[in-house]
DNA sequence: TAGATTGTTAATCGATTAACAATC
DNA sequence: TAGATTGTTAATCGATTAACAATC
């Protein structure tokens, strides 16, 4: 019942992966087949949601009293997430947060390969993280072109996240990953996604002063 | 005209430090009052908002036909989100990432003190990282009780994730901040905010699909 | 058959945006 | 005064949840 891609809610998205991972944990436990009921209960959410979301990316219907064909639905959530279309992507910033990022390699599970890094320090440059090299800045937009490059990560210090992105969007990147603290201004066209901890933090604490204080 | 605070919504709660940042960066260039209109053109908002949101944190009422001042709404954000009212943290997890916030000192201007790190890896234990001490997790009980810790940081693999949460929560942690890619299930009265970069991805990849592909 | 489960339509809830009177 | 801006009420939009017929 695969719904078109431009329809899915941007909340139904950002729930779909935690979806498979729990698909992904029954399937380790043998599991065969999986009801609404069972994933919502897994995962804290209503039944109806699950349901609806399922619908979002499953090609097959569920069955009545059954549910779902686990590994089928599995087959269904890496295929429309794309975790099979592996993409290449660069990041800028080979600091604290870039270095753990280039050290992690869970991101390949997700269809995400770190070409290679970027950055000013010249302590850095020319370093290999993981297996990944970093580069000088200057030759960001040499690169991104060579290698098709449609996707960066920002991990700068927030004061030249800016100059970074405008950078990137020169070089013809089309979608950005930013975990710096600052806003940034972008054409309409480009992607961005924004991980703000500061927001975050502020929800967290603020449900643990109105609990307890 | 600050609100209760539980009757500030999350959406709301989570804009708060990108205007506060924002009122920063305008007060060091010199600006001495700002109007809503101001805010939302920065940060791409709406200024009706900007001006109900504002309308949450603020102590005093702004001025029609000049705004809000700067000096006094910058304070009344700082004193809202808490940002003088230091609160001491552990993180669990002296990993890539763990080693990464621990290395980070930008959580202090809000409100944020990573008091140290826990973690079962003998190579780290001991260790001593941007200062902070990496203890074994057999001593996470005693010391989060001394401390009188409230909030624990989890930056360990997912699936050691839940064990690590459950031994926090018997500790007395009433708040939990998890990086790790695994569903939590607490109880209801520990409040807790996963950061899930898998689902930031999906939103991203999606963004990226509808506009160029 | 009876009962659990799916898929969908309708109702509710929450957040954003529009409209507008009040004000400096 | 005229005009920009605030603060609030009403309308809209989007997402969640409830109700329920269809189905195996």
């Amino acid at each position: 019942m695969q719904a078109d891609k431009s329809e899915v809610s941007k909340a139904t998205l950002m729930r779909l992966p935690s979806y498979l991972r729990y698909l992904y944990e029954l399937d380790k436990n043998g599991v065969t087949t999986v009801s609404s009921t069972m994933i919502a209960a897994g995962l804290d959410l209503n039944p109806v949601q699950v349901r609806k979301d399922v619908a979002c990316v499953s090609t097959v219907a569920g069955k009545p009293k059954t549910g779902y064909a686990l590994k089928e639905l599995i087959a269904d959530f890496e295929n429309y997430l794309g975790y099979h279309n592996t993409r290449d992507v660069i990041l800028v910033g080979a600091g604290g947060l870039g270095h753990a990022i280039l050290s992690y390699d869970g991101f390949k599970k997700y269809g995400l390969n770190v070409m290679a890094a970027f950055d000013v320090d010249e302590n850095v440059i020319g370093r290999d993280i993981n297996g990944k090299p970093v580069y000088e800045m200057s030759r960001l937009p040499e690169l991104v072109k060579r290698w098709g490059i449609r996707l960066g990560i920002i991990t700068v210090p927030s004061q030249s996240a800016q100059e970074v992105a405008d950078i990137m969007v020169a070089a013809g990147i089309k979608a950005i990953w930013s975990f710096s603290a600052k806003h940034l201004n972008l054409p309409a066209d480009i992607a961005l996604k924004h991980e703000d901890l500061a927001a975050s933090l502020a929800l967290l604490r603020m449900q643990l002063v109105s609990m307890t204080d």
